[in-house]
Formats: C-alpha cells, structure tokens, sequence
DNA sequence: TGTTCTGATGTTATATTATTACATGTGATA
DNA sequence: TATCACATGTAATAATATAACATCAGAACA
C-alpha cells in the first residue's frame, strides 16, 4: 500500500532535503542529540514518505545495522515525536516525518479511509478555534493533535 | 486512577439518565440495535463518565455475564462509536460515552497528561477550520478527531 | 408451522503494538 | 581517571486488537 503523506505530484527530493537539513541544524543550534540512530530513523520516514509503523522503521533499522528489538524502534521515534521532527499518526498507529520542522505548527492530518493516505496540511485558524474552546474550560494546551478520516481525492474518484 | 470526562464538578445523574434516554430513543427511531451488550457498555462507559479501556470494560461486561473474550467489548464499544454513542480517545487507548448524543458534533477531547482526565467539548469552530483546510486539499472529510493533550485545572495548581 | 436469511454473540487462537527492566557503552566534565 | 548523564542493546513480557469460525435469535416469508 502507498500511503504516501502528501496526496499530490511534487518533487520529493526537496522535502528529504530540505527537511533532513533543518533538522540538523536544529541539531547544532538547540542542542539537540540527533544521534546516528535516530537521523537514520528521520531518513527512513523521509525516504518513504508516508506513515509507517514503528515495527517497520525498525525493520529498516535493523537492515542498517542498528539494533532489531522494539525499544530501539520507538526510542528513536519518541525522539523525533518530542522534538518536532515526526508525527504520530493515533489512527494508524504509525509516524511521518514532519514536512515543517521549521515553523511551530498545529498539524492537521488528512487521513483517507480507502488507501490510508496521510497528508499534513497547517491550520493556524483550527489552532486558534481549540485554544479558545480550552481557555473557557481552564485548560492548558500544550500540543494539539488534529486527525480527520475521509477520502483522498484519487480515492473520491474510485467510488464514483 | 479517576480520569473523569468533565473536569468540573457536576449534577452526574443527569449526564447518566440523559444520554441513556437519547439512546434508547435513537434505537427505536433510527431502528438502532442497542442489544443488552451494547447498552450494558454504554452504561459502564457513563456510570464510571471516564475513559476506560476495552479490556477495562470487558471485565465489566463478564460480570454482568457476558463474554469474557475481547470481541466481546470491542464490538459493543464499535457498535457505540459507529453510531455517535461514545466516543474513542486514541492517546489514551481508551473510550468514553458520548455527553452529546442528540447533535452532529465536532467533539474536542481535553487530555490532561499528569493525570489523565479527559473531558469533551463542542466546537463549531473547529469543525469549520477544518473543513476549508479540508477543501483546499481536495479531501472530504468524514469525521474529525481532536485531541488536545495538556493540563486541567487542577494539576496546573499542583504544579504551582 | 417450518424454512431461510441476516445479523448478533460466543469462543479460540493469534496478530500487532508497546513497555519494563537491566546490562553495556560513550562522551562530557570535574 | 573517576564520575555522571544519557544513549543504546537485548530479553522478556504486557497491553491492545483482530481473524476465523461456530452458534444462536429474531424477522421475513412460503
């Protein structure tokens, strides 16, 4: 199955690029440890471009020569979840690489229930809706996670 | 632990006998099949009005003398959530009853990460930002998933 | 009444996802 | 070099979820 994270034609090589290369820089400038392992991880995501489960990241892990038991899987994961890096996808329970590790988003995550597609678009009006209907609650936001299911449009066109 | 659905203090007899009477009014109206399982685990799911896992609400439902094998729970829980009754939390691997039964909503699920309290709100707004990201990508959207993790009330003033 | 169909339920087995716990390594700092 | 914090490797297991198939109960109908 596809799953790619976006629904239409673009040249890849400036996502893996351009993102592999904000995240080392991130890595310089904050401090952050992107270990080996855990750039592998990125790369994999990147390379894929779609959700993957932790048991397939690891899978690939493996064949690079990292280490094969889950943990090393979901600790790389957890990593990158933490810093901005990826995403976790509840719905598939699967990860993506963050397509805007620059900017400090509220993703939200397009989900077709036909062929498990991902696409991440922002929504800084979805942000600002769920803000105001926490603040009435007295709640502290601190990330917001913003998954719909529905169809993508190669797949509207199949049901046709 | 608690993980209650509503933050606040409230009247819940009203909350329970509520929705209860919506659903056994939606059953004979939309010809619902809210079979003795299905509404036995609705009941668990509002007389505990938290989240609670499948395997939390098996064990309710085996003694009450239902099965006491998985498909047990997940298909009544599936059955409620297919049909607007209750709802799944995926950070928390859990479901909870559905507090707004009689509208089409856009729920927004409050997640407090110290203590795990989850509680429900309507947001109209939210729905209508997601539609026009939605829309400018193509996607038609079926449902929409808001979970918004951070800290309730009470464990901000723990914090303190 | 009895037959047939559909969908719900029960049960066994198993798949998938995720974590705990502990040993080992590695690089920074004093 | 001693120590510390944190990263990694590995074994074992926990927690969550589904597939597959048998059985049952009620509706529709001859």
């Amino acid at each position: 199955m596809p799953t790619p994270i976006a629904f239409h034609k673009h040249d890849h090589s400036c996502c893996e690029g351009g993102v592999l290369e904000v995240a080392d820089q991130r890595a310089r400038e904050a401090g952050l440890r992107l270990t080996p392992v855990r750039r592998k991880a990125l790369e994999i995501l990147l390379e894929n471009h779609r959700a993957m489960g932790a048991y397939e990241v690891l899978e690939r892990l493996a064949e690079g020569g990292f280490g094969d038991q889950p943990p090393v899987a979901y600790r790389a994961l957890d990593f990158l979840v933490e810093n901005g890096l990826a995403h976790r996808i509840r719905r598939l329970n699967a990860y993506a690489a963050c397509m805007h590790p620059e900017t400090d988003h509220t993703p939200v995550f397009m989900i077709c229930r036909v062929c498990d597609a991902v696409a991440e678009a922002l929504a800084q009006d979805v942000r600002s809706a769920v803000r105001s209907v926490a603040d009435a609650a007295e709640f502290v936001v601190e990330r917001v996670n913003v998954e719909v299911l529905g169809l993508c449009p190669t797949c509207q066109e199949a049901t046709k």
